[in-house]
DNA sequence: CTGAAAGCGCTAACAT
DNA sequence: ATGTTAGCGCTTTCAG
């Protein structure tokens, strides 16, 4: 067997492309970060070179000094296993992969799973392996927002950070959400507008999660009066919202509409109402949150739901923390907020 | 609005806690790489003094002398966006990230999509940001594989690498795979004890992945007279699995058993042979491959499947990996292959 | 058990 | 347009 170890002996350096193509380290520098003033025939020479001796530059020396290394890390607190099988982050994750692409930077992901896992991180992060961070933390309070704090580093946050009773004020942070309270405004307005007068609505978990209480705050926006009754707490699965549509029809059978809080939520919503010999949306209009084309546009009805662009988000956090890297001093410009739109299809 | 930027000024420098400790500069990086010959007052005072000062090493500085990262990429290429949405590639995942943390070694994930990402991980790869990389090409004939090969970074692939005619033998590229062919036979040979006949074959691509081949390879062990007529190709996907078994019954309408190649086309074969009136395992036995539990556990009935120790495949690459690296001269122990066993449920 | 000195491979003024 | 000179922040002999 041959073997054909590349890794054979010392790897070349800059010393060595200089010495064989006869010039200077600086000028062989200068060729390979492309700066302008040198003689096209020197680049030449030296771009042969390089390719002769297979030289690859060393980022740990060039980040020593530059103290940048063109990678930007994505983290990802990842209760159980979820989340990995999101399409919503999915969309997200692509979206940051183009617009970090097109400057040129390499996103590397970093999961949370074991609480071990922050350690590692934190230093991972914090040793100067990437120029910034992008952070998605589901937990409220997580560690994660201090840690990025103390670290010092460039960083943006996926969703609003949801601070708790005796949290600090995360006075800079950056952060980019979809506009869940407008959306949710949006749909509840739909409703109003068919003429339904029962509205009742599905909430998420809007002790834990910004995007659930938003959804929940703008349902109120729009029905300040609305009993208590038509209002019940699921937990973002299928189940969680068929039993809470379930919960609903028990407590108020003469509903004629609901807004449910995510797309998937709403398609168990469905097939309780399906089940119960409601017609949809003849007896009750349903309107979902998320369109996530894979599941509004194959439930029977389609569902009518708030549309995000989520790739869109994910280069908004990309382009923010360039921002914020770019001109460290600068007042940050912490939060953008990503607008909605109802998407009409069948259910409402 | 109180700016807390830690940013300020320098980070604190080996040379900072040497001078405020009082000790050498060797000293105090004895006590972060808690070498033993350290007077255990020292290490107090100068622990105390990294924590006052904030102080994280700079990797950079540190990997320029000891060429090590203490990160390892995991690459995939991701071709579409699937594979993000795969429950495989989850479990995975997770036994990589858990035996890489075993190690004290950080996970970093790159994905591979527009072709202009190959250029951008190759230097990556190639810029020392990580000791090793665990790749997943799922294209025959990836670059991939020429690419680390180039690079010589120690590698260990995951899935048999699918050689096309007149790509160069790859020998020194160490993969870990499922027991694919085994499994098979496995799955085969359970319908041929069950007395049944006429068993056919819903195969994966072939031309395509090694893992579809091998299944078929297996199929064919044990019924190397069958038809062609027995076998149908498909793609991996449920819809997939649905059209071959509707054109296997089409042409041998009196089959009496299935081997269909994925659990997630099975569950759609399982369809078509309700559709087509027939009862499983009574009329039509089926077996698939996988063991997901999502969909297994699942169908109607729950499916006689093929389980792959997932995560143990993970772990294992990282495993491997680290053996590489331990003692880059050795002969490369260069292929591991994960035994499957047969998981009885009712559809066979 | 601790310190002094050298150097990892690169970039960035500063000269020329 | 190119070369010279200093480091970047750390580890690692080698002395003591």
């Amino acid at each position: 067997m041959v073997l054909t170890r590349r890794t054979t002996g010392h790897r070349p350096t800059l010393e060595d492309v200089a010495r064989r193509s006869g010039v200077s380290r600086s000028t062989v520098s200068r060729v390979i970060n492309a700066e302008p003033r040198v003689s096209a025939e020197v680049v030449d020479r030296v771009r042969q070179v390089i390719v002769e001796l297979g030289y690859v530059p060393n980022q740990a020396a060039r980040q020593l000094v530059t103290h940048r290394t063109g990678a930007v890390a994505v983290v990802a607190a990842q209760p159980e296993n979820r989340l990995f099988l999101d399409p919503f982050f999915d969309l997200l994750l692509r979206g940051i992969r183009r617009e970090l692409a097109g400057h040129g930077a390499q996103a590397v992901l970093l999961f949370l799973d074991d609480p071990d896992d922050y350690a590692r991180v934190a230093d991972y992060l914090g040793g100067g392996h990437v120029d910034g961070a992008l952070l998605f933390s589901l937990r409220p309070g997580d560690r994660l927002h201090e840690m990025v704090d103390r670290i010092g580093l460039p960083a943006v946050f996926g969703g609003r950070p949801l601070l708790r009773d005796g949290d600090p004020e995360r006075g800079g942070q950056a952060y980019v959400d979809g506009d869940n309270r407008g959306g949710a405004r949006q749909a509840v307005q739909h409703l109003v507008s068919l003429g339904r007068s029962r509205i009742a609505t599905v909430t998420g978990p809007y002790d834990q999660e910004n995007s659930a209480a938003d959804r929940l705050a703008g349902y109120r926006d729009v029905l300040p009066a609305a009993s208590t009754d038509l209002i019940e707490r699921a937990d973002y699965t299928l189940r969680g919202g068929a039993d809470a549509m379930a919960a609903l029809l028990r407590r108020q059978p003469g509903l004629d509409a609901v807004f449910v809080a995510s797309d998937l939520m709403a398609s168990g919503a469905l097939q309780t109402l399906r089940e119960s010999g409601r017609r949809v949306p003849e007896d009750v209009a349903v309107v979902g949150f998320d369109d996530l084309a894979e599941i509004a546009e194959s439930t029977d009805p389609p569902l009518t739901t708030v549309h995000q662009d989520v790739e869109e988000m994910g280069r908004l956090m990309a382009r923010l923390l360039f921002d914020i890297t770019q001109n460290p001093g600068a007042p940050t410009r912490s939060s953008v907020v990503v607008p909605t739109r109802l998407v009409l299809r069948e259910s409402a």
